[in-house]
DNA sequence: AAATATTTTTAGTCTAAGCTAAATTTTATT
DNA sequence: AATAAAATTTAGCTTAGACTAAAAATATTT
């Protein structure tokens, strides 16, 4: 009852890594959610994934799920071949930041660790993706992150876009339009304390307004 | 239950296109064999498989299986992603021939179709895989083959090697050695007509005597 | 042509992973 | 604190795709 690490399963640790990253376990809806299944099917899910030895999750009911060490090292080892698969779609068949997302998401799963060792090196082991996600390393450690949001500049500041978290196309594309990619520079021009909206000058684009659900998800 | 073509699925497909190449139906217990299962699950999916609207395999109890025409595109889009696949494997990221099987016949089954027309243009539309194996066409056609087994020329015969039958690594490096390769220029110095060994003088490599077992699978 | 051997199929089980509907627990609201 | 709402779990069912063991069909040998 060990080492079978099924597509559906490598998903699911997936998930409530990124669930979890704030401290908090995932919940059962939540993750039902981000996995398009029942909640009836994520509590089997949770409950099995608790139960094979070793464990890969933290589970209690009611109480939503959490990785164990065991898990989060196969959750990074996903992590890590979606995120270089995503730079090397990029940078070797012409993908756009806004395509890659479901290619690399079937990819992940069946790639060998040679495969993985050898798009690392052709790639030149890069940190980030093409969406300025850190990509976990080799011996599948995550590199911690010294961003902060957007949104939590104010009127004079300025900074480098590092990440821009969210994978619908529509929305990365309507950043590119705004030059919110990875590598622009920004400085806020006003400040509106009522709605949070920010007055950015980026690189040499015309200014524009944003509004939080924007700043929030872009990093600098 | 139509359209959703499982792995498992593909598989069977692209063993049946593959045993019934000569005309005869792929027996059970062949595609048992190669597809690494019990001949009773095979017995089970066949049935499934000439049951499904519309129906991928014809199949009668005791005789066997082959492709319908829909079973036979199916087959050929997963053969082009695969030998595709191998190329690609070893243009860009520097796998050698014997390397390139496993892990294509992973990738086969999860690439999108927009995968496969950026790597069939990166590669300029190639016709053949690493191993000499044709690739089906765009159009899902398998081109014909007019290559001529080794073992079929005769003392002062010559051609220019064009495939080489066989995934095993071990068989492929052998080969590699002896200089039989896709490419090759190869000269019939002898013949044996008691067991079928050729004296072969390829390229500039020192001449060598081979048996059928090596002469019916390189064609030229 | 009968006997044996081989191949194939049937019948019945198992596991992974999903589902729905109903029951329960936790959280939020009066 | 009682009730309503939301979240979660249980129970029982379904499908794909495998398995084994036994039965049946086909092929081979004497």
């Amino acid at each position: 009852m060990s080492e079978i690490l099924t597509q559906s399963i490598q998903d699911y640790l997936k998930q409530i890594y990124d669930l979890s990253a704030d401290g908090t376990p995932a919940s059962t809806n939540d993750l039902a959610a981000r996995l398009g299944v029942a909640p009836a099917s994520v509590t089997g899910m949770l409950q099995r994934l608790s139960n094979v030895s070793p464990a890969l999750v933290v589970y209690k009911k009611h109480q939503g799920a959490t990785l164990t060490v065991e898990g989060e090292r196969a959750a990074l080892e996903v992590i890590r071949h979606h995120r270089l698969l995503e730079t090397w779609l990029v940078q070797t068949l012409g993908y756009t930041w806004d395509e890659v997302h479901e290619e690399a998401c079937r990819l992940e799963h069946v790639i060998s660790e040679d495969f993985e060792r050898r798009i690392a090196a052709a790639l030149g082991n890069p940190v980030r993706d093409p969406h300025g996600d850190l990509i976990p390393t080799a011996d599948l450690t995550m590199p911690n992150d010294d961003t902060r949001p957007l949104a939590s500049l104010r009127t004079g500041e300025a900074g480098t876009v590092k990440r821009v978290h969210g994978a619908d196309p529509a929305f990365l594309r309507h950043l590119q339009g705004l030059g919110l990619v990875p590598g622009a520079q920004v400085h806020v021009q006003a400040y509106s304390e009522f709605d949070g909206n920010l007055t950015l000058q980026v690189d040499s684009h015309p200014a524009c307004v944003v509004g939080l659900a924007i700043t929030k998800q872009v990093f600098v």
